[in-house]
Parts: C-alpha cells; structure tokens; sequence
DNA sequence: AGGAAAAATCTAGGGCTCCTAGGAATCTCT
DNA sequence: AGAGATTCCTAGGAGCCCTAGATTTTTCCT
C-alpha cells in the first residue's frame, strides 16, 4: 500500500491542536481530533508528543509565546500611558483571536521543565511588563505589586468577557477603555504608603 | 440479592462533584468517579443528572451560590472600605478553600436555563456588588464600570494565584494587601471623565 | 394489608477516547 | 543498493459517557 507521510512534528501537531483549540475549545481538543485534523491515526502522534497532556503544555507555551511577541510588537517605542493602552489592547486582543490558546494559559503549570525552559516566553513577558511599567515613579515592592495587578485585572478582565460574564446592557469596550483609564491615574497616584482613610 | 438505596438526588450527585472537583480538580471529575464516590454504577447517577455538562452546570450553580453567601455573610454590616476588603477577602478566602468549586465558576454559561432560574446565586451576587460600592460616589455608567473593574481584578488575581502565577519572590498576601488598598483609592477617586494627560 | 404505580438502581452494551506494543513502510546516508 | 533510523500503521486493552431495558424497592391507594 502506498503510503505518503504527512511530516508531522511536534510544533505542527502543536500548532494542529491550538488550531482546534480556538475552533471549538481547548477541552474538546483530543488526541483523535487532532489525528482527524492531520489525516492521521491518533497512535501516530505519540512519536512526537508524550500525552495529552504534554499537548496541551505546549500549546500553553505557543500561545505564551505568541501573546508575548504581540505585546512587544504593540508596545515598541511608546511609552507612558500610550505603552499601558497598547499592551492591554493587544493582551485583549489575543485573547480575542484566539480564545483557545488563551484558555490554554490559564492552565495551572505542570510543564515538562525541559520543554519549560526552552521557551523563553514567560520569562520575556515578565520583562516587557516590568519595562512598561517604567514610566510610572515605581520602586519595589511597588512594582511588583503593581505588574501582578496589572496581570490580574487584564487577565480577569478578558477572562470574564469570554465567559460571556457581562451582561449586555453597556458595551463591555466601553468598560474596557474605562478601565484602563482607571489604571492609569492608578499608577500614577500608587498608593506608596498607607494613605487610605480606615472608614 | 438485597438492595439498599443509595438515596441519590440531583443536590447529592452535585455535591460529591463538587467535593470531588475540590480534591482532584474539575476536569478529573468523571460520571465514573463521582459514582465511585457514591457507591453506585454510573448509569445510576443519569436518573439525575442529565450528563456529565448538566453536572459541571450544576456544580457551578452550587458554587456560585456558597460564594455568594460567604460574601454576604462577610459584608454584612460594613461599608465603605471595610466592606470592600471583606468583600475581598471572602472571595479569595472561597477560591481558596474550593479550588474546585470555583473554577467551574470560569465555565462559559450554558446551563439548562429553567435551572439557572431556580438559582438566584448571580443576580443576588451582582447586587451585593452593587450596594457594597454604594458607599463610593458612584453613578451610573461609571458604577457598571467600577463593578466590572471590582471583579475581573477579583477573579484575575485568584486565578492567576491558583494558577501559580505569581513567582514566590513576594508573598501573594502581601500583593493583595496592596492591590485591595490600591482598588479603594481608586474607587474614591474614579476618574468620571477623561482627566488624562495623553503622554 | 394487598397490590398497582412510580421511582431508584442495576446489567448489558455500543461507541469513543487515551495510550502501548510491535510491525510495515519510508527516508537517509554511505 | 543496502543498513539503520524514522515515520506511520494495525491491533488491542482499559476507561469513560450514555442508552435501553430489566429488576428491585418504595409509595400510595383502596
């Protein structure tokens, strides 16, 4: 019987899977599916990525990656509130394009560290936000208290959004560029000391 | 062959999901494992559940209910930014205690409509929201805004804390402290129009 | 109390999934 | 051209979801 190979390599299954993903969900991503996907027997796969799981580790890492270099290309040669607009936009806007990869990332982490540490993803992103975060007057531990709820806000944020979370009786992107208004002059005016009034 | 009834109910079958979820993660828990957990052939438990998605539904249900409580019971009496971190803190406290739980919370609604009805856990949540910045000079849209904010920052940082997001360098506690602080000072001073210098 | 009706649980089984083991086809390299 | 490595396959076991139909238990009516 002849038989034509498909060049299948961990990054294409990979990138068959993350296809998928963002079709119909990360968790209706299997094995088989992605075998259907390649025209291929699912048992083929195992030659290029250990389990289930391990996809979807990678995939998790691809979309990491990917968001990461979209942020960097948003973010290149601005500065200030310009930089914050930018990197969230495009930190929302992956998330937008791609729902299945995102979702991927919010995976708790259980990577094979060898495959962790070749890419340079997450590591790269922490470095672009702190970076971001330099026009604002910050020292740490402000600064990092400050990164981490910039993650979390944009996180939650488009998290709740794709789990259809806000109703729709005012436009979630109204919401959005309020948001990051508020964030702004947060910044601005971070709360260096405890000045708050404890009534 | 003598038979005892295992008693089951829709509420039973939920909670030993839900306990389950909360032990070994949402996406362990199976039709077989929960029926396992119940002592009872897994075709049993169809009499009332109507899948393993209708179980998942409810088990969100049944979590955004006790998280709902927990809030309630912990705001109760306090206002201004006192209730806001007992707000705060009862929702984290609840991702905390029922990692399970709550990330079925994340799950994109599609649960059987005449069941989320019975269940007044959301609309009962966003009006705890709702009174519990009405302690802050807020009106409406800048209100929807700000309860947005409140909950993506919420969700976000818990997430992304289950998740092992944040880097052991600096406690998550002592970042959440500030982040709380940071969420009052910006509710008091909410930029109600566009108040940016556009650097 | 006796018996019918309703409800709860079981057995049996089909189809899909993950994954392993070992065999056949294809490519690479000398 | 042939050896060795690589790619992909077939075969199959185990577990999971879910349905259908039988069997047992409870309820409830007279």
């Amino acid at each position: 019987m002849r038989m034509v190979r498909a060049g299948l390599t961990a990054d294409r299954v990979t990138l068959a899977g993350a296809e998928l993903a963002d079709e119909v969900g990360l968790d209706h991503v299997t094995m088989s599916a992605v075998a259907r996907r390649l025209g291929v027997k699912d048992a083929s796969l195992y030659a290029h990525v250990r389990s289930l799981e391990d996809l979807r580790g990678r995939i998790a890492l691809l979309a990491a990656d990917e968001k990461t270099i979209r942020i960097a290309e948003a973010t290149a040669g601005r500065a200030g509130k310009d930089a914050l607009v930018a990197y969230a936009n495009a930190w929302r806007q992956y998330a937008h394009d791609h729902p299945g990869r995102y979702t991927a990332t919010q995976i708790p982490i259980q990577i094979d560290p060898e495959l962790a540490a070749r890419a340079a993803g997450p590591r790269r992103a922490v470095e672009l936000t702190y970076s971001m975060l330099r026009g604002y007057a910050l020292e740490e531990p402000d600064l990092t208290d400050a990164v981490r709820l910039m993650r979390s806000t944009l996180h939650g944020f488009t998290s709740l959004e794709a789990a259809g979370g806000f109703a729709h009786a005012r436009p979630a992107e109204d919401t959005w560029v309020r948001c990051l208004d508020a964030l702004h002059t947060l910044l601005e005016h971070w709360p260096t000391h405890d000045e708050g009034d404890p009534a």
